[in-house]
DNA sequence: ACAAAAGTGTTATCAGTACACCCATGC
DNA sequence: GCATGGGTGTACTGATAACACTTTTGT
C-alpha cells in the first residue's frame, strides 16, 4: 500500500549540469533501448530524460527527489516544478507506443515537469544502471515522448529565471571565476555579454566574496576565485518591483 | 468514451478580476454547501475556486477552457498554467472528507492549477448554477480543500508576471485611464507608485494609445481613455537580458 | 619571448526617484 | 465657488553600455 504507483501520474526530471571545460550546459539523458523478442531487431533506440510514476503516500516534490536519487545518487540540489504536461497524444509517437506496451505503461499518463540544477562534477555518470550522459542543450539526441519539449520548456523557464534569482551559481563548482559566472550566464541565456560590464556588476554585489585563493594548474594567468553567499544574499535581498512592459 | 473522467487528475481555476469601483483584486468562488440527509444540519457550507475533472480526451488546457467556460460563458481569458498541487493529504480536511465523499470524489487526486485574468464586467455573475460571488484577495473567506494555497500561490505568480508582460490590461476595460492601470498594479502587487512617474512611464510606452475619448458621467474632471495594443506590443516587443540577482 | 586568458577605467546616455502645485469639470 | 480627482516639470542620482589595452603566468 505505502508504495502504491499512481498509474497515470508521474514526474519527470530535467537536469541540468554545466560543464566549464566546453562551456556547454549540458541535460542529463538515459538511453532507452528495446530489441525485438528475438533479439533480431533494435525496435528503440534514442534517449529520454529521467522520470517515474508517483507513489501514492509521495508528494510531488518528493517524487521528484527520488526520481533525481535514483539516477545521480544525490539530494539537496535545487529543483523546480516547472510544468504539467497532459496532452492525450504526448505519449503516441511509434517508438513511444513499442515502448509502453513493452513496459505496461499507461496510454494516458500526465506527467509534472521538474528541473534539477546541479553541479556536473558531484555526479559520477559512469556509476549508474541508466546509461546516463550529459548532452549539450544545443545539440541534443534524438528524444523519446514528449521529451524535447519539456526540455525547451524547462530552459525558457530557466533562461528567465536566472535573471532574477542567483540560482546560477547551482551550476558551478563552489569557489569559481568571474568568468565562468560569465559563461554561464551566456550558455544558458545564447547571448554575449561585456566582460568589464559583467565584472564590475558582479563583483559590486556583497553575495559574491574573493577568496583568499587562486586557480591552480592553469597554464596562463591563475584567476581569482569567489564564492556566493547565500546567507549575505538572503539578509540583503529586496524585491524590487521593476515594472517593465 | 469520449468524456470518461480521469479520476484522479483535475484542474482548478483561480479566476482573477479587477474592480475598479473599489480598486480590489478579486477572485471568483463558487460556494460548497452541504446538509445531512435529514437536512437537519449544516455539514459544509465555505467556499472553493472552479474545477473539475480531466477528461480522458482533452489537453490540460482544454480543461481549464472548458472549467472557466462553464462557470463564466467565457472563452479566450488569458490563461496560465502555474503549478500542479499534489500533497497526498491536500483533500483530508474534517469537511473536504464529508464532501468528497458525498460526491464520490477521488481522495488522491492531484489538480493542475490555472489562474485566469478577466474584464469582471463581462461576468454576469447571478447568471449561474454555482452561486459564484467576487472575493477581494486581501479577504478572502473560509476556503475548502487547499485552495487558499493554491490562490495564493497564484497572485505569486501573477505578481511577478505583470512586473514583465502587459498582462495586467486583461484586468482592465478596453478603454482605460492611467490612474486605473496604476490601481490594478498597486493591488496586485501591494505597493504603492508615485503618480507622475507612472504615468509619465506608461504614456512614454508606444503600445499604450491616447483615444480621443474623455471619460463620460464623472462628477470631476474627466479623464482621457487609453487603449492597450497587443499588435503593437509584440512588434517592438524585445526580451532584454537584464540581469539582476 | 610568446601564447593565453585575466584584469582594468572612462565617458555618455538612459532610467528611476523624489517631490508640490495648478487644472478642469460637475454640482 | 468649491470639492474632487486629473494632470503636469525638474533636478538628482544611479545604472547601463560602449569601448581597447596592459598584466600575469606557464611553457
Amino acid at each position: 500500500m505505502l508504495h502504491k504507483k499512481i498509474q497515470n501520474i508521474s514526474v519527470d526530471c530535467v537536469v541540468f549540469g554545466y560543464d566549464t571545460k566546453t562551456k556547454s550546459l549540458n541535460v542529463l539523458l538515459i538511453r532507452r533501448y528495446l530489441e525485438s523478442q528475438d533479439k533480431a531487431e533494435v525496435l528503440v533506440d534514442d534517449h529520454v530524460i529521467t522520470g517515474y510514476h508517483m507513489y501514492e503516500h509521495e508528494t510531488l516534490d518528493e517524487t521528484a527527489t527520488r526520481v533525481l536519487k535514483e539516477l545521480t545518487g544525490l539530494t539537496n540540489q535545487y529543483k523546480k516544478q516547472f510544468k504539467a504536461f497532459g496532452d492525450p497524444d504526448r505519449l503516441t509517437g511509434e517508438k513511444d507506443l513499442l515502448w509502453i506496451n513493452n513496459e505496461k505503461f499507461n496510454h494516458r499518463t500526465i506527467t509534472i515537469a521538474y528541473y534539477f540544477l546541479l553541479k556536473t562534477e558531484e555526479v559520477d555518470i559512469n556509476n549508474n544502471q541508466y546509461q546516463a550522459n550529459w548532452f549539450p542543450v544545443k545539440d541534443l539526441p534524438n528524444l523519446g515522448f514528449d521529451h524535447e519539449q519539456i526540455i525547451m520548456e524547462a530552459l525558457e523557464n530557466l533562461k528567465t529565471k536566472c535573471l532574477s534569482e542567483p540560482i546560477i551559481f547551482e551550476l558551478l563548482p563552489d569557489r569559481f571565476t568571474i568568468n565562468e559566472v560569465q559563461d554561464v550566464y551566456q550558455s544558458i541565456l545564447n547571448i554575449e555579454l561585456d566582460n568589464r560590464n559583467f565584472r564590475r556588476k558582479l563583483i559590486s554585489k556583497k553575495c559574491i566574496i574573493a577568496l583568499d585563493e587562486k586557480q591552480t594548474g592553469v597554464s596562463k594567468k591563475p584567476s581569482q576565485l569567489y564564492m556566493f553567499s547565500k546567507d549575505v544574499y538572503e539578509k540583503l535581498f529586496q524585491k524590487n518591483y521593476l515594472i517593465s512592459i
